[in-house]
RNA sequence: UCCUUCUUAGCUCAGCUGGUUAGAGCACAUGACUGUUAAUCAUGGGGUCCCUGGUUCGAGCCCAGGAGAGGGAGCCA
């Protein structure tokens, strides 16, 4: 008999049809009522066994955790909370679970618990509703590009660049590491390596996204990047995802107009489809906001939080303004910045960032024109000599969920700022090739896609909005 | 990497001024009950008090060093 999935069977009438599900035990109650879950949905199906009519022997292995096929007829429920339930006529267990060691009980667990229980987590309600979710939000962006018409490019994993910039390397080596062969003067020589020079892995395919939209107009990665950052904080990752989109002839505004519709397209998307899940999260949101004293609870709920950023458009301001409300800030002229804002040029904190976001606008800000100083080399220069076309999205909790630019298109502009940021031209000589041959305005921005996970399910952690987190001191599994 | 808080049963946590045999709830086991919703009730088992060293007649508690975790900062997506 076909297995049926439990999110389609909760949504049926009760036709008494007999019908065969599988899944994992969440709980069993009374020697009677089995709440059955298959990952399709938080939602369990109950199961009423007849426990006169089966086995002691079966009874005693239906335990939380055990896998199950359970076959009878789908009923009206006789007890609240669900409308069908399954009148089990056979219950055949699949795999047992030993209800002394297994780790997850029919409790509120701590997040840092199931942390390090990663591989069980997703049998949880909450881990459930996350990795639906962020399976939702990946398939949703790759339907706005696709929709849009854009090309899906494979940019590399292991790179030979290492000039883009963007952070810490981890190097990709087949040495023997305790005996690497040397040069004549005693420095590694990776000649001799697999790839005969020295490789990482990518920290952002952006560069060679670039060369792409040089021929195919718009294009977008969407794929694993590698920082080896000693970044321990809630918002990063040494393995993260990364979305890239580049477009030629596009300047900073078409820029961002794409990056906030796509924001909101995903955004309302998730709200469509994991209706239920979104709800169950925005509940346990609430309930853990109650822990907290009044003054640090969140006005909205994570609901009305993914609705008012659907309905509103975001702020959009440049740095220049940003740094003039920040000065004329209360906040800051009663010294409450623990870095006070006194002249144009310096980078913001998170600080500022959250007092833009949080407090002053009340929604998410895109942040334009920032200092050269303070930007990468291959951002345009604006004509005031002093800015470049720089863009990043604020979102309320997160910070930069987005970071992007108008790219430097006139190759002599281009070859000064490498000069001026110590880049070798002869490193990066295949980038400045677009340059040289039929080049022309282009944008493009980098999403952390975890981050977006994090703002959808309104997590606070990153480790807990990716399935295996990679962190400093941690790569389990 | 810096600041800060924490580490006691499978989980979440109490543990007084340093004092004798370290507790609770949940989980688990056994039994009762049998239309339950994290069922309920009764009984029971369960401890390297993170590690190492020190102070003390005596350390879960005090001191030093280390490890791990949480939160914040920096770097960023």
């Amino acid at each position: 008999m076909a297995r049926l999935r439990i999110k389609d069977i909760l949504k049926s009438s009760p036709t008494e049809q007999v019908i065969t599900v599988k899944g994992w035990v969440r709980t069993f109650r009374n020697n009677s009522f089995i709440a059955l879950n298959d990952g399709s949905t938080n939602n369990n199906l109950q199961v009423v066994v007849d426990f006169t009519n089966t086995d002691e022997s079966i009874l005693k292995r239906i335990t939380t955790g055990a896998a199950i096929s359970a076959t009878g007829a789908l009923l009206a429920s006789l007890g609240k909370g669900q409308t069908v339930e399954l009148k089990a006529s056979s219950i055949e267990i699949i795999g047992d679970s030993d209800a002394e060691k297994y780790p997850l009980q029919p409790k509120k667990h701590s997040l840092e618990f199931l942390r390090e229980i990663a591989h069980l987590r997703f049998r949880t309600n909450t881990f459930g509703a996350v990795f639906r979710v962020r399976n939702t939000l990946a398939f949703a962006i790759h339907q706005f590009f696709n929709e849009k018409g854009f090309l899906y490019i494979h940019t590399p994993i292991i790179t030979s660049s290492d000039a883009e910039g963007a952070g810490e390397m981890f190097r990709v080596t087949n040495f023997d590491i305790a005996n690497p062969p040397k040069d004549e003067q005693g420095q590694i020589d990776y000649k001799q390596d697999f790839f005969g020079k020295s490789t990482n892995l990518t920290v952002s395919g952006q560069l060679e996204g670039e060369l792409a939209a040089m021929a195919f107009s718009d294009i977008y990665t969407f794929g694993p990047t590698f920082r080896a950052e000693n970044s321990n904080t809630t918002r990063h990752l040494a393995e993260f995802w990364m979305i890239e989109p580049e477009m030629a002839f596009n300047d900073l505004t078409d820029n961002m107009n794409l990056a906030e519709e796509m924001l909101q397209y995903v955004m309302k998307v998730a709200l469509e489809k994991n209706k239920e899940d979104i709800e169950f999260l925005s509940q346990r949101l609430e309930e853990e906001e109650k822990q907290k004293p009044q003054n640090e609870r969140s006005e909205l709920s994570l609901l009305d939080k993914l609705n008012f950023c659907l309905e509103n458009k975001f702020e959009r301001i440049t740095y220049t303004q940003a740094i003039e409300i920040l000065r004329e800030s209360n906040h800051n002229k009663k010294k409450k910045f623990q870095y006070l804002i006194d002249k144009w040029g310096v980078d913001l904190q998170s600080e500022h960032e959250r007092y833009l976001v949080e407090k002053h606008f009340k929604k998410p800000v895109i942040l334009t024109d920032y200092p050269k100083e303070i930007k990468s080399f291959y951002m345009r220069q604006n004509d005031d000599g002093k800015t470049v076309a720089a863009m990043d999205i604020l979102f309320p909790g997160i910070g930069e969920i987005v970071g992007g630019s108008q790219r430097e298109e006139r190759l002599e502009h281009l070859e000064t700022r490498m000069a001026e940021n110590g880049i070798p031209a002869e490193e990066l000589s295949w980038y400045l090739d677009t340059r040289r041959f039929g080049s022309c305005p282009h944008a493009g921005f980098g999403l952390g896609f975890e981050r977006l996970v994090l703002f959808v399910t309104g997590m606070t952690n990153i480790r807990d909005v990716i399935p295996f987190p990679r962190s400093p001191k941690n790569c389990e599994f």
